[in-house]
DNA sequence: AATTAAGTTTAGATATACCTCAAAAGCTAA
DNA sequence: TTAGCTTTTGAGGTATATCTAAACTTAATT
């Protein structure tokens, strides 16, 4: 692991392995956070990561002085080379996980996500290793997103959301954003909108209105929330 | 999990599920050496953790509060059947992914101990019944070490040291102790002397004598060091 | 240029979870 | 009864992670 080497430092406190976390978690945060807008505010972080903005500046604060990240008072933060090398290892230990807890071990994909967000910062080098070869080296996990390679490569498939989608359209869904939510990945499980489906717009109602999908034989009907979550590609 | 209720108490630090770490392995500690004296002592804990006594003491005090152990001052502690169920359900997820690191992903049995004492803080109760589910509900580890049920029961086979036994006797190894021990561990396999391995003492040579071991075709010879270290059965 | 609203940072606190050292206290066996 | 060992206490340290309230910066609006 790079493993933020730079932390190791002075201090050694006996039994490490399990602190980086909070480090981690706010690299990978940031790394997400910059794909949508980047520099990433405090404020944004401070959203996402549940936390007062003060708590944020703080932690900015560390992880600068650690040259993770790029931090100029009141302009938000980019990571750095090292900083980005982090958060994509555990992103890509975190989707690794994920697909293997469905594959290996028989979980659904509404499952995976909370114990990959646990296991995803304790798994060695060695079990990260294995756990990509018994899956053949995956480059996307169950809800589409892209694996990182160990060399940092993502492939990144464009896409679009469904929402955007005009009537007509022949589409097939590649990745649902918000794999975090359970409720709403049971619920696209049942009707069957898992990442590889394809579908034909059919009918689009006005105002926010529900997307009718031809899917095979059947109509599946969703709400614009669902339609913002799933990304599509044509075919 | 029983995961040591109690605590979950006031805070509620947002994403814990790391915590109990600290607590676990003391409770573990306890737990092992409580097999070989009890009540435990400060000390042997203190040697067991490589901390300091005085740190013990605090531990303990806070074990006492969560009522996992019965304490009272300069008499060592037992664990309570809370305390127990704790210590064997964390030694449970150890031995289980041990084996399962060796059984699904090809890990060698010097180099799992390591990985499983990271990870058998973390696991949850869904990903603990699938691996054993996998495992087919397995009751001893690849170091013959008995594997904890569910329900706390623990089948521990009799079993007498090697460096017991009197020239001539002829006995299976079960079980190697200090499984930690990886140089040890390599050496052992090297020599094909794991659980499941029968032999016949054919020689002790004097004073702390090396032992000789008929295994199949082979002799094989083992200082005390390694004897002791190794459980057997008679056949 | 001055005002203002929004966002950000500082300062000061709180909390927890370890851990250490040094000294006091307690125990036990000669 | 006392020496020698073990254990506990008390004071303190480090690190992480968070908060509130006040001060500040920035950018947009008068
Ligand atoms: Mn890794
Ligand atoms: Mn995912
Ligand atoms: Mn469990
Ligand atoms: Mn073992």
């Amino acid at each position: 692991m790079p493993e933020i080497e730079a932390l190791k430092s002075g201090s050694s406190t006996q039994r490490d392995g399990l602190n980086h976390q909070a480090i981690e978690d706010y690299l990978k945060t940031i790394y997400m956070l910059a794909e949508l807008e980047s520099p990433v505010s405090t404020s944004r972080i401070a959203e996402a990561r549940d936390v007062k903005p003060a708590s944020v500046t703080s932690m900015l604060q560390r992880l600068a002085k650690l040259k993770m990240v790029d931090y100029k008072k009141h302009s938000g933060v980019t990571l750095t080379t090292a900083g980005e090398k982090v958060a994509l290892e555990v992103i890509r230990h975190h989707r690794l996980l994920e697909l293997y807890l469905m594959e290996a071990l028989g979980f659904e994909w509404d499952e995976v996500h909370e114990q990959a967000d646990i296991l995803e910062h304790v798994i060695s080098e060695k079990l990260e290793e294995r756990i990509a070869a018994f899956l053949g080296h995956p480059t996307v996990d169950p809800h589409g997103d892209p694996i990182p390679a160990k060399d940092g490569t993502i492939v990144a498939v464009d896409t679009i959301s469904l929402a955007n989608l005009a009537t007509g359209t022949q589409a097939q869904i590649t990745r649902i954003i918000d794999d975090a939510n359970s409720e709403m990945l049971r619920y696209l499980a049942e009707l069957g909108l898992t990442p590889g489906t394809e579908f034909t717009v059919v009918d689009i109602a006005p105002f926010d209105g529900p997307f009718s999908l031809q899917v095979g034989d059947n109509v599946k009907i969703v709400g614009r929330t669902i339609a913002n979550s799933i990304l599509v590609t044509f075919v």
